[in-house]
DNA sequence: AAGAACTAGGGTGTTTATACCTAATCTGAT
DNA sequence: ATCAGATTAGGTATAAACACCCTAGTTCTT
C-alpha cells in the first residue's frame, strides 16, 4: 500500500515516515507540507492509495484539501492524523467520507492497526470520540451520512452476506451457504436496506462493490 | 493509458513504440522480447493497463503468458498482435479472454482505432476472421465462453441499458429514462439474460461492472 | 427482393423481492 | 443479574422480477 503524507511539522511528517518505512507491507511515496503542495504533486502518477492528513495547516487546511481530493481524486483514501478533540470538527469529517481518523498522540502500534484496518476494511473508527459518535447516531438512529460510516456500522455478519449478495444467487440458496433459514436472510436485507439507505439489492451490490466488500 | 510491448522482433516492437508515442493518450511503459521477460518486470509497479502481445516467441509464447497474466495480473487487458490466420488459433484466443486481436498488416490508424475503442468499450474485434468468427456463433447460438466475447456481441442500446441497471433503479425508472415501454425494458433483459449467461439483474449488474460499462 | 439484425411491443403465469410486524435466543458488559 | 445488542426466525401482504411465448416495423446488407 503506497502512502502519502500531509503535514506542516516537518519534523513530525518525517519521523512518521520513517516510523513507517520498517512496515513492509506500507510505503511512504509522497510528501507535503500543506494542501497545495500535495495538490501540486497529484498532477501525474505515482498516485498513493492512501493520504494522511492533518488539519490544520497553512495555504490550503484539511477541510478544503478533502473537498479537492474527493472532486479529482475519489479513489484515493484519506485518513486524519490530528490533534482535534471536538467532537464538531469530527463529526464534519465523518461526514465529508473521511476514511480514517487517528489522534497524533497515538502508539505507532495504533498507527499500524490503523492502516491494517483500512486496506483490509476501507476504513478505521476507533478512537474514543470516534465510537462515541457513531454510538450516539446508532441511539438516535440518524442515518449516517457517508459510506464510509455506513460501512462502519456493519457487523461482520452483515458484510458476510454483503459479499454473497453480490453473486449470481437467490436469497434462498445465500440462506443455504450462510445455514441460515430464508427468514432470516430476508431480515439480514431489510436492516441493510435501511442502515445504507437503498430501495433494492442492486443498491446493495453497488455499496459492497464501492466499499470493497 | 499505459501499454506495454512484447515481440521478440525488436526492430517492429520499437517501431510500433515509436508510432504509439505520437499519439498523446498512449505511452509505452514497457518493453520485453518474450513472456518471461515481460513477467520479470511485471514483478513490481508501475502495471501497464494493455499489453500488445505476439503469439510466436522464444522461451514463453503467448498463449503460455497469457495464461499466466490472467493469473497474476486479471486487471491487465491483453490485445494479440500476430500475423496467424488460423481460426483455431483465435478461437483460442477468444475462448482464452483476449481483449484485443489486430493482424501484424494492419494499418497504423487501425491500431489506434483500435486502442481507442479498447479503451472506451474494453473489447476490439474488428479483423476480418474475428468478425466472421463471431457471427458463426450466433448463428449456431453458440454460447461465448469469455466474457470479452460476450461483451462484443452487445448492441449500443443493450450497453446502455446495462448502465442503467446498474443503479439503484427500478425497470419501470429505467424504461422512462430509456423513453420506451415497461415491456421493452422486460425484452432487453430477457435477452440480456441469455446472452450472458446469468439468472438475474445481480449476474447482469455484475457482468456490467467487471467490464468497466 | 430476401434475409439478418435491431428495436419496440404485447400476453400470461410463476417466482422473488420488498415492507412492516413481532419475538425467542444468546452473548458480553455493567 | 440484568440489560443492550446481535442473531435468528416467523407471519402476512403487495410489488417487482423472471421465463417463455409471440408480432411487427425499420434498416442494412446481399
Amino acid at each position: 500500500m503506497q502512502l502519502a503524507l500531509v503535514d506542516d511539522h516537518v519534523l513530525f511528517r518525517k519521523s512518521l515516515a520513517a516510523c513507517i518505512s520498517y512496515w513492509t507491507d506500507y510505503q511512504v511515496i509522497l510528501q507535503a507540507g500543506c494542501g497545495s503542495e500535495l495538490r501540486a504533486e497529484l498532477e501525474r502518477p505515482p498516485f498513493p492509495d492512501l493520504i494522511l492528513l492533518d488539519i490544520k495547516m497553512p495555504v490550503m487546511n484539511g477541510f478544503e484539501t478533502i473537498e479537492w481530493l474527493q472532486q479529482q481524486h475519489p479513489r484515493i483514501k484519506v485518513m486524519v492524523v490530528s490533534m482535534l478533540e471536538e467532537e464538531q470538527c469530527l463529526e464534519k469529517l465523518l461526514n465529508m467520507g473521511v476514511h480514517g481518523f487517528l489522534q497524533k498522540d497515538a502508539d505507532p502500534e495504533d498507527l499500524k492497526k490503523a492502516l491494517d484496518q483500512i486496506s483490509q476494511k476501507g476504513y478505521y473508527l476507533k478512537s474514543a470520540s470516534c465510537l462515541h459518535l457513531l454510538q450516539e447516531r446508532k441511539k438516535t438512529e440518524q442515518r449516517p451520512v457517508s459510506e464510509t460510516v455506513m460501512a462502519a456500522m456493519l457487523s461482520d455478519r452483515e458484510r458476510l452476506f454483503l459479499q454473497c449478495l453480490c453473486s449470481d444467487k437467490s436469497y434462498k440458496e445465500i440462506a443455504e451457504e450462510m445455514f441460515v433459514s430464508p427468514r432470516t436472510i430476508d431480515g439480514y436485507r431489510d436492516t441493510l436496506l435501511k442502515k445504507i439507505n437503498v430501495s433494492s439489492r442492486i443498491g446493495l451490490v453497488t455499496f459492497a462493490i464501492r466499499q470493497g466488500i
